[in-house]
DNA sequence: TTGAAAGCGCTAACAA
DNA sequence: TTGTTAGCGCTTTCAA
């Protein structure tokens, strides 16, 4: 067990050719009942593990899918993943997951790193929708699916959930509760979800003839932070909102911890919905509605895209799947005093 | 741009032989400027991507490494995972994340396949400590760095937080607030973390002098419903604790909800203080105190020992390295009246 | 400064 | 049922 032994060493020690040795590791039949023990136990004695690389190189195939996600510290992946794997591991790929920390520059390495590995395909949310750093993909024809943020600059398979159609809900729900002073915390206006979100405000609030006032929109970006500064804009205005819908899961937090610094009182002084659903939402009282989305199908579905999309490359038509995101009421929303 | 380029194609392009070819996408020097110019324009006119499968063939390293978690959806893995990522970016490793759900079967396909890739090494959260689905790694002679839970079977270096102190620590300033009737939600006591934090618990009550109360040692398995389960069985008692410490992040939060459920006021029926901060724990009232454990520093600390491995392999002795958790006082502990 | 060629460990076509 | 052999795409040694 000097150096790691190679199949030359296991056909050596079962006193067999290499080819047969190889039929054995592969499963294939055609191997006489004793061949294959005497194989076998050369391999268990030797410790032998085949080489990836060099199979690779022969076969053209991987059986691995790369998963590239913009932050890993957002709950939100981890979930999605856990229903990438499930489903994977079922279909015998291996997953490998790489974070960008939302930077273009790494998530083209990234992908550069993945495609010269040779990855039977990738799935990705990408830190910059307008996706120019991602053309490599297309150009090596990688199979590829896109999650929650859609590519701007091709064609790709991508799996969202209905933005426009959950913050509608949210915002509807606020109006029917009787408020009219909404604020809307958004996301960045160049992203997918940033946008449709804001969209979905417009439409409810439209639908309703509410009047759009500018000064209820706030812009955030996604995280934390910026939820808390809003929310603390928001207090400043001399007509302050009596409702306050935020954009994802992260400002949700940061708005929650602006409330309590700010002592306004949730629920009471002013109604809160937020699009995402959180760890936090249950353990506030009042309990937060939200809308909530079906992380796990989203990474379900994102794995059979790509999956048939690797096995049938060209056949399929580009497609798209919208999930319905799920209005959760609990109490942060209160019906307007008249 | 029929099937990928390879070298070849590069090199007949520019007009030039694949080993010059090879010395500039290996930035090796020994090329004339316009020459290495030449390459690089034919390297982009083909799209060419270098296979890494083939130079791992010959290279024997992969400057990857593969890191093993046994569940991606608690929050504690992907910070742990932040701090890896960064030390080998900046290294320039690549990590390769696969999560077991808890399974050592599931684990050992895992190992078996990063070591047919050719990682170079790994960083391991075990599924089972007992750790006989692990051999392979030793056997192989890769370099691992075991992470939170130890390794039995063979050594390993590892990086622990310090659990016994951690768990003392916090029990000791229940004690001090004059809580005797001191309850704890253990962990699984084949873990280290488990065991430690159970340790811990036991030395604090003992240096005070209060007699172990067996009624008042509940077992829960690390998860959420569990920590839910302990907090009702708990509330059963004839003489309920003063007051609870639960032994990990995902049974706070069950414990949580039970108090709440059970209307069992926190902080003023009973006090508490858990193991691991958790995003809720600001936003309760009253806010839970902690013990919180540098997660970031975890990670970090994890690839260095791994790095240090791989570059020096045997010179080096088997190390644990035990970081100090940190007392996070909020208000859920009250004094006893007396 | 460049090129020729050996060979990494494996799979698969073909032959026996 | 088993063996021989030609590469897969690259790095690296040695020679020019």
């Amino acid at each position: 067990m000097d150096s790691k032994p190679n199949i030359q060493d296991v056909a050596r020690l079962a006193d067999v050719s290499i080819a047969t040795v190889s039929r054995v590791i592969n499963n294939q039949d055609g191997v006489r009942k004793a061949t294959e023990e005497r194989i076998l136990k050369a391999i268990e004695e030797l410790g032998y593990i085949r080489n990836a690389a060099a199979r690779t190189m022969k076969r053209k195939e991987t059986n691995t899918i790369g998963v590239i996600v913009p932050d890993i510290k957002n709950p939100f992946f981890p979930l999605v993943m856990a229903g990438i794997e499930q489903k994977a591991r079922e279909k015998n790929y291996f997953t490998i997951l790489s974070s960008t920390n939302e930077s273009p520059v790494i998530e083209e390495k990234i992908v550069k790193n993945f495609i010269e590995r040779g990855v039977d395909g990738v799935i990705i949310t990408t830190a910059d929708e307008n996706g120019e750093h991602l053309k490599l993909l297309q150009e090596q024809n990688i199979p590829t699916v896109a999650v929650d943020r859609s590519i701007k600059s091709f064609e790709v398979d991508t799996v969202l959930v209905d933005n426009v159609k959950g913050a509608y809900q949210a915002v509807q729900h606020l109006i029917l509760q009787g408020h009219r002073k909404i604020a809307i915390i958004c996301g960045p206006q160049n992203t997918t979800p940033g946008f449709e979100r804001f969209l979905g405000y417009k439409k409810a609030i439209e639908d309703y003839n509410i009047p759009l006032d500018e000064r209820l929109v706030v812009q955030g970006d996604f995280g934390e932070h910026s939820g808390y500064l809003a929310t603390r804009q928001l207090r400043e205005l001399d007509e302050r909102p009596t409702a306050i819908f935020s954009s994802n899961n992260l400002m949700t937090i940061g708005c929650m911890k602006a409330l309590d610094d700010l002592n306004w009182k949730l629920g009471y002084e002013v109604s809160f919905i937020g699009f995402d659903d959180v760890d936090i939402a249950t353990f506030l009282n009042p309990k937060l509605s939200v809308v909530a989305r079906p992380m796990k199908a989203v990474g379900e579905i994102a794995f059979m895209f790509l999956h048939e999309r690797i096995n049938f490359k060209e056949a399929l038509p580009k497609r798209q799947y919208s999930l319905p995101p799920e209005l959760i009421i609990r109490h942060s929303c209160r019906l307007m005093k008249k």
